[in-house]
DNA sequence: GTTGCTGCAAAGTGTTTGCACCCTG
DNA sequence: CAGGGTGCAAACACTTTGCAGCAAC
């Protein structure tokens, strides 16, 4: 794992006044090496092999820390569960999600991008963020 | 309110051999009367002025029932509360949520779905949803 | 008179919070 | 050694479910 989202992080921390604990560090090295789309229980039984006593609310206070701090995004499938994506030097994207196995293929269109800043334009509607969710079956479910 | 809703109604509830309630045709008629995209508890506060025996329970399995037979689409904005959108008749479009005073605009890019159609084509997934959301603030809010 | 429907309350889910103690800076 | 961080359990918000009585067919 690369070193510059531990700075980032630290970072974040003393540029606010808050500490940097063992926890955090754990929390974030268990989200880096994760999927890229982890769910909290996901993130949080992982982290539990090795660390069972890290309690499941700091994975939650950690995870908004880092998505305060830039290093993760919120996403929300509509599966009542929230999930975050790796997000530090990785471009903006969007997602199809497999119904079947699950799997999140990622995509970018710079035109359907450019095509939503028209239709908000139209609508004197200013963007500050988007996503777009394609179901379906993936390839190998179809 | 037209009456074809009901009838939509009523044939998938005798096609599947449920019953026709009175709660049912107070909550479908709530529903269209309602705004757009209703929460259940917007709905179910609407319901209880003129209706108060009936319970938050019914509401919530009639918008089921109703999601079912083809009159409410599901949606999640990601607020943590399951919003139903007409859908009777009703063609398919993507949001603009303006964070600010709720408000929902409802636009459709024909090139939009095009280039999604191709995207997925090109990534060998096939759709069978999809949601464009974008998040931002309206023209009264900017 | 079956069988499905309702209201209520209880149970479930995922997430947040209050608090006493602990640890970082 | 002050103030934030942690674990735990309780609280939360939203939704689902079990059940006894009720109503539609």
């Amino acid at each position: 794992m690369a070193n510059n989202e531990i700075e980032v992080l630290e970072d974040y921390i003393t540029r606010n006044n808050l500490k940097i604990t063992s926890q955090r560090r754990t929390v974030l090295k268990a989200f880096l090496e994760s999927e890229k789309h982890v769910s909290v229980e996901e993130l949080y039984s992982s982290i539990s092999k090795s660390e069972p006593k890290i309690g499941l609310a700091t994975v939650y206070r950690t995870l908004a820390l880092l998505t305060k701090s830039g290093l993760a995004l919120e996403m929300d499938f509509g599966d009542g569960q929230k999930r975050y994506e790796h997000c530090y030097m990785h471009a903006h994207h969007d997602h199809m999600v497999c119904t079947e196995c699950g799997k999140i293929i990622e995509f970018n269109h710079p035109l359907i991008e450019k095509f939503q800043e028209d239709v908000a334009k139209e609508n004197g509607f200013t963007i500050t963020s988007h996503k777009l969710d394609l179901m379906g079956t993936c390839r190998d479910c179809s």
